[in-house]
DNA sequence: CCTTTCACTTAGCAATCACAAT
DNA sequence: ATTGTGATTGCTAAGTGAAAGG
């Protein structure tokens, strides 16, 4: 049975037919236009021209398309790494005619700057009108499901151009292929009016499967993944599969502690397998690492998660800075993301990672006798629905709630009451190490803050002493016109003051916030209605803590949330 | 059993937007 | 009106984990 709070995403006209829900049939109806192809290449201007060896060259539609990738991108890093030069031009020379691959051998050669320019003349000349956007948000951005209005994510099919991998990628700088509508797989009701291909095209195939929630789908040529057209996250379907996922969350608490006491049993087992099983269990869920599925080598970026962690990545310390049994975590997890951590651990565990890496090599898997699959079979027997990544949605959501607790009062003014809940989400956001580059106007716009905060209090010192003036003034010869003026000085200090607080505190949450992401946790792996609770309790408005596509993702919560919600 | 495929969530960066300061 | 900035949105890569395939 589907929770009545969800009825306002079910149906916004009129009332059920039935209330009920069958679990696995995702839909019973869905009709839409199909994706946006992004617009063909044509050919270049005479008057933007490619070089080679200081020489002209007019190139062939198809290469010039892809010498244009390369133009483009001129001002970005990647063009400078050798593995994205080597492999962008092998790519090209693919795509050349038999006569530009004869001539064109060396990149360095190659003279992209006219491209570059003519491209960056474009993005200006685009700023100044993009409407026409609307349109196609309008014609493409919805479809209908169970006969209700939905946005979708990503409507639009992935253009062309050079693949842009995160960290160390073997493939960084490979030419990913133009998708034609002769790829694409349409799923979609038979019922519903079949969406049309593009003129003069054909789609790959029609499929009608209720079971999954794609729209369209089509296979990618670099790692040959299957890529989907999907629902935005404020539909109903992923409202749905969101509030699963915390109610998940939400039964391990019900049983972590017996989980905990397992696995600390465990450490001492006879079977190794058992021992590492209760390690990696112990890191998943005291560091809150994620799984560490395997990855095909030279395929993608060497990173690792906790089951496929290798001997390289750690260090052990029998003592170290006043700790005993520190473990020393240094490894790229994903994104590339680094991962660096000294963590004190209980002494079984330090003991048990000393015996998994004896005569190993520091290439060689720390966890030997564990993959996930075989950690996530275990977990499923010990609570229906578990998995390793729960562990990190729980570990998420009980940091947040117990660090609002702690950290708010309901008699703190609003922008301590807001700089709090940016604390507690900070507190979440460290344990799930997501980082962020810190940005390019950092120090900038960290010294115009503290300008601006001096300059207040320069402004905040004048009004006090204008106070005070008015003040002895009144004393002197209190008529009722200095008696207002002694009231706006007041009101001017106070709202000086007030305002030098605020700045003070935006400043402090900014600092503290310099290489931290707290949007990926607020999105993924905070539950909501602890936050809906914690504002309501507060006297928060909900729009200070979340914005509108926020707020339209967690509608469910919102909609469902007491202020005595807990976790 | 192990590998591959498939479907979905999670992730950081880039582009764009909105709004304030000038 | 212009410009600079932080906030928001878009993009798509990179994970997880179940199911299918061999």
């Amino acid at each position: 049975l589907i929770d009545s709070s969800f009825s306002h995403l079910l149906c916004d006209v009129g009332r059920w037919e039935e209330a009920k829900y069958e679990s696995g049939v995702k839909w019973k109806f869905l009709e839409h236009k199909g994706p946006c192809f992004p617009p063909e290449f044509e050919s270049l201007p005479d008057n933007v021209r490619f070089y080679y060896n200081g020489k002209v060259v007019k190139l062939s539609l198809a290469s010039e398309e892809v010498a244009l990738f390369f133009g483009q991108m001129l001002d970005h890093e990647y063009t400078t790494k050798a593995v994205f030069r080597e492999n962008f031009f092998k790519d090209w020379r693919k795509e050349m005619s038999s006569e530009e691959r004869l001539l064109i051998q060396d990149l360095n050669k190659c003279d992209f700057s006219e491209l570059h320019a003519m491209h960056k003349a474009k993005v200006e000349a685009r700023k100044n009108m993009s409407k026409e956007e609307k349109l196609t948000v309008e014609e493409y951005g919805f479809c209908l499901l169970d006969h209700h209005r939905e946005r979708i994510g990503n409507f639009k099919i992935e253009p062309p151009g050079l693949f842009r991998g995160r960290g160390e990628h073997p493939k960084q700088g490979m030419l990913k292929k133009r998708i034609q509508p002769e790829h694409v797989i349409i799923n979609c009701s038979s019922e519903s009016k079949i969406p049309a291909p593009p003129p003069g095209h054909r789609w790959k195939e029609i499929r009608h499967d209720n079971t999954v929630t794609w729209l369209a789908s089509w296979t990618e040529n670099i790692q040959g993944s299957i890529k989907y057209i999907m629902l935005n996250a404020n539909s109903k379907l992923k409202g749905e599969k969101d509030w699963e996922k915390y109610e998940v969350a939400r039964r391990l608490k019900t049983c972590v502690d017996s989980i905990r006491r397992q696995y600390t049993q465990d450490f001492k087992s006879k079977q190794m397998g058992t021992r590492q099983r209760a390690v990696a269990l112990y890191f998943i869920d005291k560091l809150a690492l994620r799984a560490g599925n395997e990855k095909e080598e030279g395929e993608t970026a060497d990173t690792v998660g906790c089951c496929s962690l290798r001997v390289e990545h750690i260090t052990v310390h029998p003592n170290l800075d006043a700790s005993d049994f520190v473990v020393e975590f240094d490894f790229l997890g994903k994104d590339s993301i680094r991962y660096y951590n000294k963590v004190p651990v209980e002494k079984k565990v330090f003991k048990n990672v000393i015996l998994f890496m004896e005569n190993k090599n520091p290439s060689d898997e720390l966890f030997d006798r564990l993959n996930t699959a075989v950690l996530n079979k275990h977990l499923s027997s010990l609570m229906d629905g578990l998995t390793a990544k729960v562990f990190r949605t729980f570990n998420a959501s009980i940091t947040l709630q117990e660090q609002l607790k702690k950290l708010s009062n309901k008699s703190d003014n609003p922008s301590e009451k807001l700089l709090s809940y940016n604390r507690a989400n900070r507190a979440v956001a460290i344990l799930c190490n997501h980082q962020r580059a810190p940005p390019k106007t950092f120090d900038q716009s960290m010294a115009n803050l503290q300008a601006k905060i001096v300059a207040r209090k320069e402004q905040l010192a004048l009004a006090k002493t204008e106070f005070k003036q008015a003040k002895k003034e009144n004393k002197a010869k209190g008529d009722a016109k200095i008696q207002t003026l002694v009231e706006r000085k007041k009101k001017a200090v106070e709202r000086c003051e007030e305002q030098v607080l605020k700045m003070e505190v935006q400043a402090t949450d900014r600092e503290e916030n310099k290489q931290i992401a707290l949007g990926t946790s607020k999105l993924n792996y905070l539950d909501p209605r602890i936050s809906v609770a914690w504002c309501k309790n507060m006297d928060v408005p909900l729009d200070k803590i979340y914005n509108k596509s926020q707020r339209d993702k967690f509608a469910w919560a919102i909609d469902m949330t007491e202020a005595d919600f807990v976790f």
